[in-house]
DNA sequence: TCATATTGGATCAATATTGGATCACAAGAG
DNA sequence: CTCTTGTGATCCAATATTGATCCAATATGA
């Protein structure tokens, strides 16, 4: 990266409090960790404050640190809603196997009828793409529950709300014939299998097998 | 972490608020609890509140304690901040192995060398806990950002900032003595080594060893 | 009810941190 | 060359943080 100027350091900073990094009054972090943070000297950084003060995004008092002035409207948003399908798939390949796991470990006769019920719900509806991705959703939100770890399972529920959601939907729904919609039931039956018969590594297997069939599918919609 | 201010508490309590993780009329943990949490003197942790009582975010009252005046949109419930340990440190396990092997993939020179400085600065660290503690933290932060997938980084990035987070980094600053921060090292350097030399499954096993350490000492400390 | 523990309020001197300012020097552009 | 910009260093002044101690209001429980 080329070495940065005053002007240049200003116009970071100033993007981060537009952007609504900082609530209005918060404070900076002191000239000389920013000094650092960027690599530059603390008199270069000290006259990108001064512009940014004359802007009137912040102002500075001496012995005390810079505070921001100006209200953002949307303070902190939220990264996740920018994903897009290829990195929501990688999101899953690391925690869905994993997921597999510890159903093995967690998971308790119910849990397993319940996504019994499941695969046989996708399998009733192989011919109707939009109800077997429904169902297909379920299947994984019941993977994460049997877990029983609150955590992971709030992680895929953020997933499963991410706005570029709706692309990958609808992409989906491209790649849904029915050769590929018995291809994913099968999977299914063998995750399911692998968890039932207690082998993590097999159940883990599976699920990342199934993964790849997505995301190659996922790809040659892309390309098209 | 950088020491932090009163300007900086009241930033973290006025999210915590505003996000809804505290109920109105909810109370605040006692001050010199919340002093002790943030590693600051109770001085700069009562200045901070002052300046939410001054915003009307809360009021507190002598003799008993500070109470949420504000009522949050959402009331949130955001499961994610009750997580334990555990919990967490199982997520970690579905993430963090994979985080290895999307960093093959992605991982640039420049990437590596900055893993290869928090590297050094753990080992450099090897006496001090809490600064070893930060750079660790950092060092797996950085794992996230090498994989330039947008998501995994804000996911890695809720499970840091969960609020059992503290009760974690306090368990651990129990068994962190000079032995474990040696293994630690010693492990980070696995790591990075296959990450440099492109073995994506060596990566992984590597990290599933150090979380596995990290397991342990968590559970031998959790039964005391 | 009353004794005790817990909680916030307040003050102070010592120390640490922070922004302000200036200078000599170096590198690059015109 | 000259002018601009950035650097590193140094010192100063304003402010913040600390740790300690004591007080006052409230909560708790016998």
């Amino acid at each position: 990266m080329a070495k940065l100027g005053a002007a240049d350091i200003a116009a970071i900073l100033r993007r981060e409090i537009l952007k609504g990094t900082y609530f209005k009054g918060e404070k900076l972090p002191p000239s000389r960790e920013l000094a650092e943070t960027y690599d530059v000297s603390r008199n270069t950084l000290r006259e990108a404050l001064n512009r940014l003060g004359e802007e009137g995004l912040i102002s500075t008092q001496r012995g005390s640190g810079s505070y921001v002035q100006f209200t953002a409207e949307k303070p902190t948003a939220s990264p996740i809603q920018e994903a897009n399908p290829l990195e929501l798939i990688d999101a899953r390949f690391a925690l869905e196997p994993h997921i597999c796991r510890l159903c093995v470990l967690h998971g308790r006769r119910e849990d397993f009828d319940r996504l019994e019920e499941l695969c046989e719900q996708m399998e009733h509806f192989a011919g109707d793409p939009p109800a077997f991705s429904e169902a297909d959703t379920k299947f994984h939100e019941r993977l994460a529950l049997t877990t029983k770890n609150g955590l992971i399972i709030w992680l895929i529920g953020q997933i499963n709300s991410v706005r570029s959601q709706d692309e990958w939907t609808r992409m989906r729904h491209l790649t849904l014939n029915e050769q590929m919609i018995a291809d994913y039931n099968n999977q299914h039956r063998q995750i399911l299998n692998a968890i039932r018969s207690r082998e993590p590594e097999r159940a883990a297997n599976q699920m990342k097998t199934h993964l790849e069939s997505a995301r190659v599918s996922l790809m040659r919609v892309a390309e098209a």
